[in-house]
RNA sequence: GGCCCCGUGGCGAAAUCGGCAGACGCAAGGGACUUAAAAUCCCUUUUCCGGAAACGGGAGUGUGGGUUCAAGUCCCACCGGGGCCA
């Protein structure tokens, strides 16, 4: 590395001019100066030197996965960017909290484990350990006493007491939320059973909550209302039962792609065409039991806190969009028993001989029901084994059967992914209750049993998926809405006349109509009488115009649109009207142009007479929220459907089959049923195996199941309360562990007192760090204050790939813990802010493949060739790979030029927020502003401190202005404008700088200048701090007060003002500062080469900005 | 496919609330210093037209429209790139 060489080389005539090598021995130094001296360390309130007269402000990484590769350049983007706003925030005066810790759980440990026998706990603290060295030589501000990984005992600890928390509580949907925003709030299950034993909650008939004085929410039987049963007469394992199914972390099933041979469960990308990616081994979907978490209960207080928080609009929408919140119907459709076999209808009627056979589904657009011509089941709906058991005639049972079979091998993924409709029918029908018509029931799997009802009312000609299934399997398509344009199209045909019908006329006229209709909001009748009119006035025939032509002959807009529709309807293949006629009599435009007509529209032929029970209804004409809203409340008042809210967001499967994580604090006894570890037996330790190879197996086996004396023991050993469960009874441990979301959904609460042995985080240090900020403290003036309620982190930087998963989960525990009472606050996170990728450079051949950087030449300037064969490579933008060599060390950069320099580099390449490619040769740059900076205050020879007797007036402007603006760039997070500004403050002393050993900044200014510098650049500006004697007099750098700023000092006497004349600018003219507006415009209009641009014109209107500039309109 | 973000000199970018487009850095070219090189310092660098020059004039922020006294910034449509989800 020859640069390195020359970075580092003693210059014999500068001896103390700011190279590598000095940068290197002074990071070094002060780095251990700040460790010795805990300049970073940041106490408790309560704590000795903690200093309550100080606003809070916590500060938070989203803390890495170390991995065995060591911090690639991402990482310190983020983490940059929060050390210059802590040390920033610092100098303001304000108690920081800027913790560091290691999200260390995880799969890569565990299949390094399986390779090689070694434990992942060494490897991890391995990679720790270089993570942590690496992250100290960037000399970060963090509190390094705080530090923890979420694989230290202490830590998990309490990551299995907050999951048996969850355990051990309800959501009770009646409740008040302590914030106030949305209804329902977690209890305790001990509240629960209080209630049931008091009788204020009974049992309804399918384990849900019934309240007294509620009855109308138990489903009404026959024989009078049902009121559920009571607590006493329920027997103990009915009672279990009923509270196993209302705690928020529960057991559910769920299926999971079990590969018997590796003796591992596969997450879907590792499964390909039913065979393991590693091996081509033979994988099993199999449903499996696992600990899931009810974060459905909370997703209307997610969604509606979401708006509440400072957080990247874009990030909002994401997460608004997986919680997925749809108002739509649940409507019962009528299966038709003539369509059923005897046995079956027997069977499903079962006692009840009277009870209607339907078919519940749940859609988002009731206002198409009238499209709805025939329905889907899921493979897995009930339905289709009654079918099954006893198939009618009408269908091919053994077709059924494979169908549904080969269907649940193939995973949901898959399932949604096909490309080719597959389906079969199931030989029943059901009835449209609103066209009263009998509709074909079929099975397909792209219906999923999992999601709404396991039923789905198809409606072909506005569905994609429906479409595509009704055209592959020959059923039909019917339209029930039309945007305008198609709408237009219909009301043209049922009007034109015959004369207008004929070949050669219909086409422009009808062109020219749905011009007018386009392009201004007319009723139909009025636009058709236009466009006769027009025609009758004699305007040629457009049909032949060549569309290229259009600016020549000067046609505008409604020319443009007549030319487009004459194209569209000889694309379409229309050889008369009649037939465009016909299309529209038979309701098949959808299926005629060939695909779904999903754009928003109006419905049509959506209207039913009264008939039998039920009322009439049309919502011809109506758009789809007023149709959606009306047939709501027909359905309503019919009782064929109701209105219904629904969530995409599904509960949170909790359980891996791994080793390498939290293990859970539960047993089971021999029949099955679970029990929580008492909390004073936490933490459930993870055994060691001594030999991690998995083993092959028909069931699913976690890893962990391997520690056999471990997993079978005692409810004693276990730690199970005696009165929970007898000592002597013989227990299985729960051999899943926790995902990695485990650990890092609550780490940012522990760093509020991270030691704690007693609870999870001090009741006083956590309403002190995530309690929200208040203005009155920060004097913070930007609104934030209005959210102060909601709490959490004050800024919380990381990348947006954790947008749904992380942020989500950590906000629902978050939550459930404030409504237990054990958080001040219910969000974690009140600001966040997403860092940009940074990417790098690349080759690319002619088609398109990428290849490494070392294998490319440039011959000249921005021309590059591929070695081996000479052939011609684009450079693009790529992200950094090992496979193109394209990685950038950070240990290497700052070898090279020392990590001030690199901290620098990485905040001015671009906005913090945007992704941006490395580039190598910009570095020198900003390692050539920090020597020039040194230059400035350092004698090169002598190496002493270089200050001016007297202070420069406009140096002393250009320095307070400069302080100004990087504070205001600092609070802003706009890093590469700050530096900016300071190199011109630099550029500038350079220029003003006297003889050898005097300086161009006074002391006073060379100490500013040094505070000011010190959260982008801290090394250098505490040793040149110190080299100005000030480290013994005032302490370092880093704990100095940010200077403050004479606003007199931001003004200029006058400035010099643009005058535009039409918005162009004509002349320059000076204005002292303050002049009246009116003064102004006196003096622009006064101004020579303004009077020769207005050239003797009327001056119609002068705009002032004042400070800005002058408009003058002629 | 859906959602979100972004298109400004040779490159990274700036323009914070609709008010002088291109700050600052890189690269390139020229010069000073030097035996030489490195380092350092100074000058030029969006583009076209006119001019010896000072300077003057026109165009210009992906494309096409729109709103406005004024648009990189706001609105509509399209093209291109990226991210996330599927």
């Amino acid at each position: 590395m020859s640069q390195q060489a020359d970075n580092a080389r003693p210059d014999s005539e500068h001896p103390h001019r700011y190279t590598a090598r000095i940068a290197d021995q002074l990071e070094l130094r002060w780095q251990d100066f700040w460790e010795k001296s805990q300049t970073f360390r940041q106490p408790n309130p309560g704590e000795p030197g903690f200093d309550a007269s100080k606003p809070k402000f916590y500060c938070l990484d989203m803390f890495p996965y170390p991995s065995g590769a060591g911090l690639h350049v991402g990482h310190p983007e983020g983490y940059t960017a929060t050390d210059i706003v802590c040390r920033y925030k610092k100098l303001k005066g304000f108690n920081v909290l800027h913790p560091m810790g290691w999200d260390a759980f995880g799969l890569p440990a565990e299949q390094y484990a399986i390779q090689t026998g070694v434990h992942p706990a060494i490897t991890t603290r391995k990679a720790v350990d270089n993570f942590r060295r690496q992250l100290k030589r960037f000399g970060f501000c963090y509190d390094w006493s705080r530090e923890f990984g979420t694989i230290d005992e202490g830590y998990y600890k309490w990551t299995q007491w907050i999951f048996l928390q969850l355990y051990n509580s309800w959501f009770d949907d009646e409740a008040e939320s302590p914030s106030g925003l949305s209804k329902g709030r977690a209890r305790p299950i001990s509240e629960l059973i209080a209630q049931l034993e008091s009788g204020a909650i009974r049992v309804g008939p399918s384990g849900e909550i019934v309240r007294e004085g509620l009855s109308g929410f138990a489903a009404p039987l026959e024989g009078g209302m049902n009121l559920g049963r009571a607590w006493h007469e329920l027997t103990q394992e009915a009672r279990r039962l009923f509270i196993d199914n209302q705690r928020l972390a529960y057991l559910g099933e769920q299926t999971v792609n079990w590969c018997p041979k590796l003796g591992t469960v596969l997450a879907n990308d590792e499964v390909i065409d039913g065979r393991s990616e590693r091996g081509g081994y033979p994988v099993l979907r199999k449903p499996l039991k696992q600990w899931m978490f009810r974060i459905t209960a909370y997703a209307d207080r997610l969604l509606e806190q979401l708006s509440k928080l400072d957080w990247p609009s874009s990030t909002r929408i994401q997460q608004g969009e997986w919680i997925g919140k749809s108002t739509g119907a649940q409507v019962d459709f009528d299966i038709d028993a003539h369509s059923l076999s005897a046995q079956a209808l027997s069977e499903l009627k079962g006692v009840k001989a009277d009870m209607p056979l339907t078919l519940t589904i749940y859609t988002t657009r009731p206002d198409t029901i009238f499209g709805a011509t025939f329905m889907v089941i899921a493979p897995e709906h009930p339905l289709v084994d009654h079918v099954l058991r006893h198939p009618t005639e009408n269908a091919d049972a053994g077709a059924l059967k494979l169908y549904v079979e080969r269907a649940r091998n193939t995973s949901d993924v898959d399932r949604m992914e096909g490309k080719e409709k597959t389906g079969v029918f199931s030989g029943v029908y059901a009835i449209n209750p609103l066209t009263d018509e009998k509709i074909p029931i079929w099975v397909a799997d792209y219906v999923l049993m999992g999601y709404g009802t396991g039923a789905i009312m198809a409606v072909p000609a506005h569905d994609e998926r429906d479409f595509e299934f009704a055209k592959k399997f020959g059923l039909p398509i019917v339209d029930v809405l039309y945007p305008r344009t198609a709408l237009a199209m219909k009301y043209f045909c049922d009007h034109a006349t015959q004369e207008e019908s004929n070949e050669g006329a219909w086409q422009p006229m009808l062109a020219d109509f749905l011009g007018v209709v386009t392009g201004e909001s007319t009723d139909f009748a009025r636009a058709l009488e236009l466009v006769r009119s027009r025609r009758a006035g004699g305007q040629s025939d457009a049909k032949h115009v060549d569309p290229s032509s259009l600016d020549a002959i000067g046609m505008k807009s409604r020319g443009a649109i007549r030319i487009t529709w004459l194209e569209a309807f000889e694309s379409m293949g229309l050889a008369s009207l009649a037939q465009l006629k016909h299309i529209f009599e038979r309701r098949g435009f959808q299926s005629w142009r060939g695909e779904a007509g999903i754009s928003p529209g109006i419905a049509v032929h959506s209207s039913r007479p009264a008939k039998g029970d039920l009322p009439a209804l049309s919502i011809d004409g109506l758009t789809s929220d007023e149709a959606i809203a009306k047939v709501i409340a027909w359905m309503d008042e019919t009782g064929v459907g109701s209105a219904e809210t629904r969530f995409k967001l599904r509960d949170w499967t909790f359980s891996r089959q791994r080793y390498w994580g939290e293990p859970f604090p539960i047993v089971f006894d021999e029949a099955g049923n679970h029990y929580p570890v008492s909390e004073k037996s936490l933490p459930v330790i993870l055994p060691p195996l001594s030999d991690y190879q998995p083993e092959e197996s028909e069931d699913p086996q976690p890893l962990l199941a391997k520690a056999r004396q471990w997993t079978n023991t005692t409810a004693f050993a276990a730690g199970v309360d005696p009165n929970v469960l007898a000592p002597e009874t013989a227990v299985r441990r729960e051999t899943n562990t926790m995902p990695g979301s485990a650990g890092s959904s609550w780490y940012c609460i522990r760093y509020c007192d991270p030691k704690n042995s007693e609870r999870f985080v001090g009741k006083e240090a956590e309403r002190y760090w995530m309690g929200g900020i208040d203005k009155k403290l920060t004097g913070d003036s930007r609104g934030e204050a209005e959210n102060a309620s909601l709490g959490g982190v004050d800024l919380y930087i990381g990348g947006n790939e954790h947008a749904v998963g992380h942020l989500l989960y950590s906000r629902f525990w978050h939550n459930v813990l404030f409504d237990l009472g054990h958080l001040s606050t219910p969000e974690p996170f009140q600001k966040l802010f997403h860092q940009g990728l940074i990417t790098s450079y690349a080759y690319q051949r002619a088609d398109k493949t990428i290849l490494p950087i070392d294998e490319v030449k440039e011959i000249s300037e921005g021309k590059f060739i591929e070695i081996v064969n000479n052939q011609p490579v684009t450079p693009i933008v790529t992200k950094m790979s090992k496979r193109y060599k394209n990685v950038t060390n950070p240990d290497d950069v700052i070898a090279e030029y020392g990590a001030d320099t690199f901290r620098l580099y990485e905040m001015y390449m671009g906005p913090l927020e945007a992704s941006k490619p490395w580039n190598t040769k910009d570095i020198p740059g900003l390692f050539r502003f920090l020597q020039r900076a040194w230059r400035v205050l350092i004698d090169e020879q002598t190496g002493n401190a270089r200050i001016a007797a007297a202070e420069n007036p406009a140096l002393e402007k250009t320095l307070q202005r400069t302080i100004h603006k990087a504070g205001q760039d600092f609070e802003r997070l706009s890093f590469n404008t700050a530096i900016a500004s300071m190199i011109q403050l630099v550029n500038e002393a350079m220029s003003a700088a006297g003889e050898k050993g005097v300086g161009a900044l006074s002391k006073s200014q060379a100490e500013r200048f040094c505070i000011m510098l010190s959260p982008l650049a801290p090394h250098i500006a505490e040793e040149i701090w110190s080299r100005l004697g000030l480290t013994h007099e005032r302490g370092c750098v880093s704990a100095q007060n940010w200077p403050a700023v004479d606003e007199r000092q931001l003004v200029d006497d006058a400035i010099e003002m643009p005058v535009q004349v039409q918005g162009k600018v004509r002349a320059r003219i000076m204005i002292p500062t303050g002049t009246e507006p009116k003064a102004v415009e006196a003096l622009a209009l006064a101004d020579e080469g303004v009077q020769k641009a207005i050239a003797g014109k009327p001056v119609k209107k002068i705009i002032v900005v004042p400070g800005k500039m002058v408009n003058i309109v002629v």
